[in-house]
DNA sequence: AAGAGGCCCTGATAGC
DNA sequence: TGCTATCAGGGCCTCT
């Protein structure tokens, strides 16, 4: 589900409400996300603080005070909601991107901090959490994967050196986590529409401008998505909290058949199989 | 070694 | 109404 953007909306409301607090206990309903979560998970984090609350590419980092980590990666449908406690109605704390009603079904993992509780939701079960003992470990953890797009590395020799030879499409290089981090599906799209690239164009056959506006539009994309909160696709009834509204913004993803929204374009809104993910493009300002 | 494809899992929706 | 098929924001593993 969510990509750098929505991550980052995560990460901050967690930064605002769960920094140097300590656990009080966790409960943990179903261990099989994943990958398994260890007994000891609970042992190991219960009467720890949690100094600060990190981010990168789709992974939340939190920064345990004995000196180890908990990663948090929410898959395709995982959710982190904070409810508040000592509060009658049963309305969760909206501080997130998605749904402000607390699901009933699948909350996995509970995290009791003193005035409120963190709870890790995810139907599909391709998310996990994982403790890392130490700062080396952390590093070998996030040794293969690429530099964000907001990074100097991700540059115009970074680029040009990687696609040389590449037969690989561009649209898979985007969703390819070991070339650039943080890039999923949707940004992905959007990101080629702006750049007026077709997303089964052969990395090894982009030109100079094509490489310059891949960096240009990658930061600027994303970091819209963050101004705007993140995409919230799901239309949840009488959710009133703060939901993303990039979605809004939305050039192709989910257009399909409709038309290109760039002034006197004329041309339809493609949909398209790309390494088995759903990619959209304008059938003329991107050939 | 690069690249394609299958697979993990549940839920929502479309089509019959 | 109720079945079946398809698709979904990710990423790892295996095979060629």
């Amino acid at each position: 589900m969510p990509e750098l953007p929505e991550v980052e909306i995560v990460k901050k409301s967690l930064e605002r409400n769960i920094r140097s607090k300590p656990i009080k206990r966790i409960v943990v309903k179903n261990r099989n996300l994943r990958h398994k979560l260890p007994k000891k998970f609970e042992k190991l984090l219960t009467g720890k603080k949690i100094l600060k609350v990190k981010r990168f590419s789709k992974y939340l980092i939190l920064y345990i005070n004995d000196q180890s980590f908990l990663i948090v990666h929410l898959g395709m449908s995982g959710t982190i909601h904070l409810e508040k406690k000592n509060i009658k109605s049963n309305m969760t704390n909206t501080s997130f991107y998605h749904n402000p009603i607390l699901p009933k079904k699948h909350n996995h993992i509970y995290i009791y901090f003193k005035d409120l509780k963190f709870i890790y939701n995810d139907p599909r079960r391709f998310g996990y959490l994982k403790i890392i003992q130490n700062k080396i470990k952390l590093k070998e953890h996030f040794n293969h994967f690429g530099p964000e797009p907001f990074s100097k590395e991700f540059n115009i020799n970074y680029l040009k050196k990687y696609f040389n030879k590449k037969e690989k499409c561009i649209k898979n290089f985007l969703l390819d986590q070991k070339f650039v981090s943080g890039i999923g599906n949707i940004y992905s799209n959007e990101i080629l529409f702006k750049c007026k690239i077709n997303p089964i164009t052969r990395a090894k056959d982009l030109k100079y401008i094509d490489i310059k506006n891949i960096i240009k539009y990658s930061k600027l994309i994303l970091n819209k998505a963050i101004k705007d909160g993140g995409s919230s696709i799901k239309n949840f009834k009488n959710a009133k909290g703060k939901e993303g509204s990039f979605q809004k913004n939305f050039k192709v993803y989910g257009r399909d058949n409709k038309n290109c929204l760039n002034n006197d374009c004329g041309g339809t809104i493609m949909k398209t199989i790309i390494g088995s993910r759903s990619s959209f493009f304008c059938n003329f300002c991107q050939k």
